[in-house]
DNA sequence: GTATTGCATTATGCATGCAATCTTTAGCCC
DNA sequence: GGGCTAAAGATTGCATGCATAATGCAATAC
């Protein structure tokens, strides 16, 4: 019989680099970070309280998923989110939720459609009382729900990846009250959708939906370009 | 005036780490170096003639595009193409070329539409005198033009990424006469579809075709496993 | 003979140091 | 005063060294 047997507690330390990795990831999701903003190796070493070393490692695999711009010899900068490539990152995500929808409908089990529609019902409570941290907290769960039904860890992965490029933009997102009603009610009609297994149509409301979510994301973006160009 | 205004020749000596990066991500897709293999980094090290340090950023790029497996404390080891990872990554790509085809209906100009279409007859004729190498060139030539013609530099990244993942496999695939021919007859419609900017008819002929593409290679693989297996 | 324990070897993770490159600033010439 | 040049400072790229964890092997107990 051999040491682990079971997928057990797991009780590993984590390497210094993929706690790095996390925490960046974070403090450039929450924009802790401003977008084009330089940042000196030494900074973030003392910030983290480690070497270089590790630190390097760690921003060069940011730079792969495109949380920031690595430039040789001078330095790196966290990624800027300009509408151009918003413009080309929410298409893709589109066509990406639009087959985790048709996979999922296919995958999912009858359990998870019931979590799924617990947690809708549970998102709508919080739209009635206007708490949008909540609401947007239980809104990614089912997006998430809805990718890990899809049992598909490629398409997982590189959803996840993009949607950490865009996590920021989406706090910026314009969502007035009427655009606000508008997803819910196309969030009413995916878990339609889905608890029918109808995929082709999910795939079709999934990429509508987040064509929408974009151009809240559009306006939100100009409003603060029109609002903070002073700066 | 800042120190690069135009971003003209640059002829800049490139980081030792990006070298690296190139050169492994080359002998993978070879299949030097052979999946499931541990690599140690002082291998590696006494390879490229280079000290771990910037072999360890390269591998941690490679790690986060999926080429290779890190295991904390334990090394790296060249990422394994299970069947299971193709059947998950194909369909993603399919998906992506789907995108990429309506993308470019709309975007390609007229001179790439003939260069598409140079680029197809050369390839019947290396169809045609059964010289696969250069029809596999020329192929892959034609489908980095779709996707440059899309005009979305995000889909094109990941689309490269996850082609890098699986270029080894396509090396396996098990391509009889037969089915070859069908591929000519469908690179023929999508030359088509493109040449009348028919996005949606594009988009389902890229995606059969890869799905196509998939099947050739999993039986090339299956075919692989039964030989080899004895090994 | 088999399984387990302890040690030696090896490899990985991280910190530090040095060389090369870039940025800044002071000085000089026009 | 404006612009160019050059030197000082700062930052990045890479190599090396040490501490720690993993691997292989031998010795011992059963």
């Amino acid at each position: 019989m051999n040491g682990i047997p079971s997928p057990g507690p797991e009780i590993q330390r984590r390497p210094l680099h993929d706690e790095i990795i996390e925490k960046l990831r974070e403090m450039i999701g929450e924009g802790e970070l401003s977008p084009g903003a330089r940042v000196p190796e030494k900074l973030l070493c003392t910030r983290f309280s480690v070497s270089r070393t590790p630190l390097r490692e760690a921003l060069k695999v940011l730079a792969c998923e495109g949380l920031i711009d690595l430039h040789p010899n001078r330095g790196a900068a966290i990624a800027t989110l300009e509408i151009d490539a918003l413009e080309e990152i929410f298409p893709v995500m589109g066509q990406l939720d639009s087959l985790a929808g048709e996979l999922a409908c296919a995958r999912i089990t009858d359990d998870e459609i019931a979590e799924v529609r617990a947690l809708h019902y549970q998102m709508v409570v919080f739209f009635r009382r206007g708490d949008r941290p909540e609401y947007f907290r239980i809104n990614q769960q089912i997006h998430d729900l809805i990718l890990t039904a899809a049992r598909n860890k490629a398409l997982a992965g590189v959803h996840r990846t993009l949607a950490g490029r865009i996590r920021h933009a989406r706090y910026v997102a314009n969502m007035t009250q009427g655009r606000w009603a508008k997803a819910v009610e196309e969030h009413k009609e995916i878990l339609g959708a889905l608890a029918d297994r109808d995929g082709p149509r999910l795939a079709v409301l999934l990429k509508r939906h987040l064509a929408n979510k974009f151009e809240a994301v559009r306006e939100g973006l100009q409003a603060q370009a029109a609002d903070g160009g002073r700066k």
